[in-house]
DNA sequence: AATAACTTTCAATTTATTTTGAAAGTTTAA
DNA sequence: TTAAACTTTCAAAATAAATTGAAAGTTATT
């Protein structure tokens, strides 16, 4: 295998797994693509390397940048835009972490608290969800404290601790 | 709120949240009614409950049961079956993690150890290229050496570690 | 062995998501 | 200040995914 056909086997695998992240097809596959590219790439390059409309590598490099791991770079000399990828992978796990945790982990956790809190009638049922609310209330918490471990400062100790306890 | 207003919020929760573990709607809110229902169910109460056809609820039960948190359970004296899902959170994450490992990450760690395999020609493009999936693979390679100690046996010791180490 | 009770399958339909492309918007250079 | 270079927006079109429902399949009962 020669490096044209690996970096599009890179791509397109980074697209179908987006979902792992909840992103989208192209979404994941610009980021592919500036991930392993040596310098910052302009829209146009990312929308002839992938075959795909303007509007479309527009929004998704606006996505990218939302999640916080696509910026745009200024290129001297050049009148156009360029694009580059966070390139250090401990960073791009914790932003995506923080993301996740933001976007989806914590209104979960906020649902989850309020309706465990409603009042237990004496039934079957109302035992159980409570029960079961609560648990899925503890877990998303604390799945939630150790994501927050990760973003925050503490990255090198728990990494070095981890790395300790799982070799 | 009372009790049926909050299995709806529930139910509907889980339902837009289940892309974060790779989903589709009808197949997480069938997970969260049986989730939090005090026995099993039928197909029969699936459907009414969620309002969806007999063909849905079929083809979501069986891949609940792929993914290995949702159970046929024989109710003496009853002709149809009946099915209940996991109901330990614990066990619960283990089971997704399992999966998720088996589904997504390891063909992942496959692709990205063959791709960053190549042959340096020397180039910009290729150093950076064999850099950077190889960076990758390493992550994907530890998040998959968590994730499993997490599904085999050494579960309690590792949550009772990390518990110490987080709270 | 026939029938009733129940489940699965799958082509057709519906719904949701992604993509396009051209008009509108913005910035830079002369 | 004008015009060219470039970017964003968004309605329409294309594509993909989920859902239905009825026929086919299966299993249990008499």
């Amino acid at each position: 295998m020669e490096l044209k056909e690996a970096k599009e086997k890179f791509i397109s695998t980074w697209g179908t797994l987006g979902s792992l992240w909840g992103i989208n097809k192209a979404m994941a596959q610009i980021h592919a693509l500036l991930f392993v590219s040596p310098k910052p790439l302009s829209m146009e390059d990312i929308m002839e390397e992938l075959e795909i409309s303007r509007g479309n590598a527009s929004m998704n490099l606006r996505g990218l940048m939302d999640w916080g791991i696509v910026f745009k770079v200024n290129v001297p000399g050049e009148r156009k835009e360029f694009f580059t990828s966070e390139k250090d992978v401990t960073e791009l796990s914790r932003q995506i972490a923080k993301e996740r945790s933001r976007r989806e982990l914590q209104p979960t956790i906020k649902v989850l608290k309020e309706i465990s809190g409603i009042e237990d009638d004496g039934s079957a049922e109302a035992k159980e969800f409570i029960k079961q609310t609560k648990a899925m209330h503890d877990l998303a918490d604390t799945a939630d404290t150790m994501m927050h471990r990760l973003v925050n400062q503490e990255q090198n100790w728990i990494t070095k601790t981890l790395v300790k306890l799982l070799k």
